[in-house]
DNA sequence: TATCTGACGATAG
DNA sequence: CCTATCGCCAGAT
């Protein structure tokens, strides 16, 4: 399976993610070169599977995707990301 | 080439 | 705070 260059402008930001980080899929976006792609990024790593640091990334409000919000919330908190009711709490 | 889809974003009610 | 719409973008059919 390749990666379109999209996938891995996404992936190549994403992966110097580092714990505790937390940022928008807007910002992702734009970060990788493709501003406006938030939603085309969602999709991005709804494909790219569980391989990679997805549950950094929240949208505009801080709240959790609604499919795997438990999960998320999960891994956030074990970063030391303060999480409140499926939402980040930025300091 | 035409449409549909969706882990989005901003705005309005 | 919630839902409804519209605009946006790349991918899949």
């Amino acid at each position: 399976m390749e990666l379109t260059e999209f996938e891995q402008a996404v992936l190549n930001r994403l992966k110097e993610t580092q714990p505790g980080d937390v940022l928008t899929y807007g910002e992702l976006a734009a970060e990788a070169g493709y501003p406006g792609a938030a939603r085309a990024v969602g999709n991005t790593l709804r494909n790219l599977g569980s391989d990679y640091p997805w549950w950094r990334v929240v949208n505009s409000q801080g709240r959790l995707h609604p499919h795997g919000s438990l999960e998320q919330a999960k891994r956030l908190k074990a970063e030391g990301v303060l999480v409140a009711n499926d939402r980040v709490t930025f300091s």
